[in-house]
DNA sequence: TTCCCCCGTCGAAGCGCTTCGACGTCACCC
DNA sequence: GGGTGACGTCGAAGCGCTTCGACGGGGGAA
């Protein structure tokens, strides 16, 4: 294994200058870096990862727990990931993966044993068990999702209440009055999962600012529901002409449903989701929906951790805004 | 931060016999022990990652490189993953998350640096070029899945010819004469993702063998086709009366597009599939499927690698035999 | 010209842990 | 009864890096 003492010696300077040339936390001469460089290169150095942690008491590592629960939809939980570790490589910061199951010992794990610098959070709860935790710790965290009480954490999430209220809304401005949300798995309301909630606070807040006739549906996320979820909402609300859908298995499968019960959409159904545009836009009508922003999502959370590490201000509720894009799933209600 | 010298203070001994205790590399008294023990708890000692990552040269940590490339189905991964994750917990290892996107520079970095102790690859090609750099790499490493060419390398995976040819041979022991195979998406054979080939080849030689007419279909993961799929099928072998399924997104929707076309599964048409148990049997006509055993195939994998970091021997190639099992979508063929 | 300060570099002191060799004690065997 | 191990413990020497204080030299200000 090659060293900084060894490259230290090739490019003629102590290994502290090498240090400083690598780190830049002091000046360095043009000529002295170049050399340093070169010695690197030939050397093919690279520092030990565990004797910089200790040296330094930054590692370098960022954990991201995620979520393995039924009802999670896993794609999803996986866009997050693959955006949180693509930002934290541009960082300079790699990731390590803990399951929900590790739960509380396993963040308790890898932060007092100095494995990572800060972690990230998903799948919050509104009355998440880890809250304490997290503010306990002498590592900083992100929340992607918003608890109940947040005071002191940092959290950040699609503003899903708003989500809720602007498929309603842009329901109503089409002039539909019967509304129905088709929702994630009934044991993610049972879990009181943040997200899941709110959409429901804000579908059923804007149905009724707007005077709509509104229900809501929990529902399995296995497609072979959606004939059964499709004739229930029919039965129950015979008017119904607008849908939210908050479940992304069930999206395409529920839109051949309702055809096949004879209602054409968006002729006779409009239909909205909340959803990733890449899922809305693939239906073989594509939908308007309100964008899962996970990508962003997970790059600002990332980035929030960055600025805490480096001891700069970091806001402590990030509610990104709901953005609806129309395609072809929507329309203005016929004549009644 | 407390230290091994302050539990080793507390206990009354030296650091030493702390780390000794805690490793159980060489005989500590059971009262000593005891005393240490109790320390650790009183204080909530941690030992340091970093230190002891320096000090051991072993950082326990393993990479897993997961893929994001089109075409390979996300839960799938995930359940690797999980199972991975889960294993390594079991000892006493973590896991650090890779993109495929790192690629080889990725590896390079995350072993050079040590950083990791070993490595797991997913998603491998028939001519990986990440195959040298695994092989020169002075980390174990293991492959989910097998390379055309795998001397000197570890891999593991589910036997994927052998599950070609069970499938074709339960549908021709049941009397089915002509066969078709709905594959994965094309860019995967494009790519020559070593599984989706062996699948493939598995199925032809099974059925030249038992002399029935057969045919391969790469198809797109989208539900939405499924229906396009059913009728180029039933077009080009109006004949036809057995199915293989090698595309997890497509089985369901395609039974539905079977069904809506006039064929019954299994009155008509008999359909297997080589996908995980759960997938197989939540369609709502429950597939005859040879498991996708993702959960002992991530677990050996790890295993694999605990026996190579112990010095062990570790066998070069795994290839797990293949479990049909049988549900409800397989019938004897009509007397035509 | 003198003083001061900043630039660029060095040496040394750790960071917290593991591990090696050494040493005293005790039991056992001839 | 002395030799021989095994057992249990200790002290010290690192593991490879970062960082702090120090220091020589050069430039700008007075």
């Amino acid at each position: 294994m090659v060293k900084i003492t060894d490259v230290a010696r090739h490019a003629g300077v102590s290994p502290s200058t090498v240090s400083y040339a690598l780190s830049g936390k002091r000046p360095i001469s043009e000529e002295t870096r170049r050399r340093v460089e070169a010695a690197i290169r030939e050397l093919g150095y690279r520092p030990h990862a565990g004797a910089r942690a200790l040296a330094s008491s930054r590692s370098n590592v960022l954990a991201l727990v995620v979520p393995l629960r039924t009802g999670i939809h896993v794609p999803v939980v996986m866009q997050f990931a693959v955006s949180v570790v693509t930002t934290a490589r541009r960082h300079d910061h790699d990731v390590l993966l803990l399951t929900q199951e590790e739960g509380e010992e396993g963040l308790r794990r890898v932060a007092d044993t100095a494995l990572v610098d800060a972690l990230i959070v998903m799948d919050v709860q509104l009355h998440d068990p880890r809250l304490p935790l997290l503010r306990a710790l002498d590592r900083p965290s992100v929340m992607i999702g918003f608890p109940a009480a947040h005071e002191g954490l940092t959290c950040i999430d699609l503003d899903f209440k708003a989500a809720g209220e602007a498929c309603v809304e842009h329901l109503a401005r089409l002039g539909h009055r019967v509304v129905a949300l088709v929702g994630s798995p009934p044991e993610v309301y049972v879990r009181q999962t943040a997200f899941a909630q709110r959409v429901v606070e804000g579908f059923t807040a804007a149905a009724d600012r707007g005077g709509l006739a509104s229900s809501v549906h929990p529902c399995e996320a296995t497609p072979g529901t959606a004939r059964a979820v499709a004739e229930r909402l029919l039965r129950e609300q015979p008017a119904l002409t607008g849908v939210v859908v908050h479940n992304e298995p069930l999206l395409e499968p529920l839109v051949d449903a309702f055809e096949q019960l004879g209602l054409r959409v968006p002729g006779d159904l409009s239909v909205t989701a909340i959803c990733p545009d890449e899922t809305a836009a693939a239906v073989r009508v594509p939908i308007t929906s309100v964008a899962l922003p996970t990508a962003e999502v997970g790059e600002r959370a990332v980035e929030l951790l960055m600025r805490k590490l480096d001891g700069k201000s970091a806001p402590e509720a990030t509610l990104l805004p709901p953005r609806i894009t129309e395609r072809a799933s929507t329309a203005p209600r016929h004549a009644p």
